[in-house]
DNA sequence: TACGTCACTACCCTTTTGGTAGGTTATGGG
DNA sequence: CCCATAACCTACCAAAAGGGTAGTGACGTA
């Protein structure tokens, strides 16, 4: 559990698998995506990804240079971990809030995933 | 997804918790089970699980004091995400290990939890 | 010739988190 | 009178995590 948890702590690394989840993405891609993160950070968290094998790097020899990001198979997987943790955060936000506001979280790209697996092991 | 991981992570909430699955336990009854973790860490901790309601606090006015922490509905229903991640992490145990060796991670516990839960929907 | 693009790295600084060592309260037992 | 007990709290330090700024190289465009 502890090594589950310590692969996905970081910041910025729910936004970036986030990011990920719907297919590989352009370094530049993914940091136009995310508001507030800086380079600096999005190669950090990636370089860690990549160490867990979470995300592999595949580097066109280009000028400009283009390098691309997608999820392992292994970093697949960790859509289910997706799925519990919004699933929970959403009831936790929900029962929360002390305005009384109800928040409606969207889960799609999740859900979705989670089915494509489903149909995979048909 | 982000509220979820913040209110589980921290160096030692994963244990403290897994403590409180098996029922209502006393400080100085956690404070023995865990090793490593010293006093001001388990308030530490625990103070921040009772902000975020997942366990609560029961004080008997007694001397010596006594005081005994519970999981709440809410920190019951974190046992989903445990489970998750207790699956993905023993997956990504397995895979990493460079020795090639077999790691038989146990969840006796989670997955006594998961029944406990499915039973309660009957 | 200068200027922008891409995917970074190096250096340094701040914030957050965790660890160590001590103190506190009130009571019962020796 | 002194000590042990339970459940803390506080001050201070160290380590880890996060962040800001600047700079690289090779090329295309203005």
């Amino acid at each position: 559990m502890e090594a589950a948890l310590s692969v996905i702590s970081g910041k910025w690394k729910l936004k970036i698998l986030n990011q990920l989840l719907t297919g590989a993405k352009r370094y530049s891609e993914i940091n136009r995506n995310i508001v507030g993160m800086t380079e600096k950070m999005l190669s950090q968290q990636l370089r860690e990804l990549e160490e867990d094998r979470i995300v592999t790097r595949k580097i066109y020899p280009e000028i400009p240079p283009r390098v691309e990001y997608s999820l392992t198979d292994l970093g697949k997987e960790l859509s289910s971990i997706f799925y519990t943790l919004e699933m929970w955060g959403s009831h936790f936000m929900t029962t929360t809030n002390a305005n009384g506001e109800i928040v409606q979280p969207d889960y799609t790209c999740y859900t979705l995933i989670q089915d494509e697996i489903a149909a995979e092991k048909k």
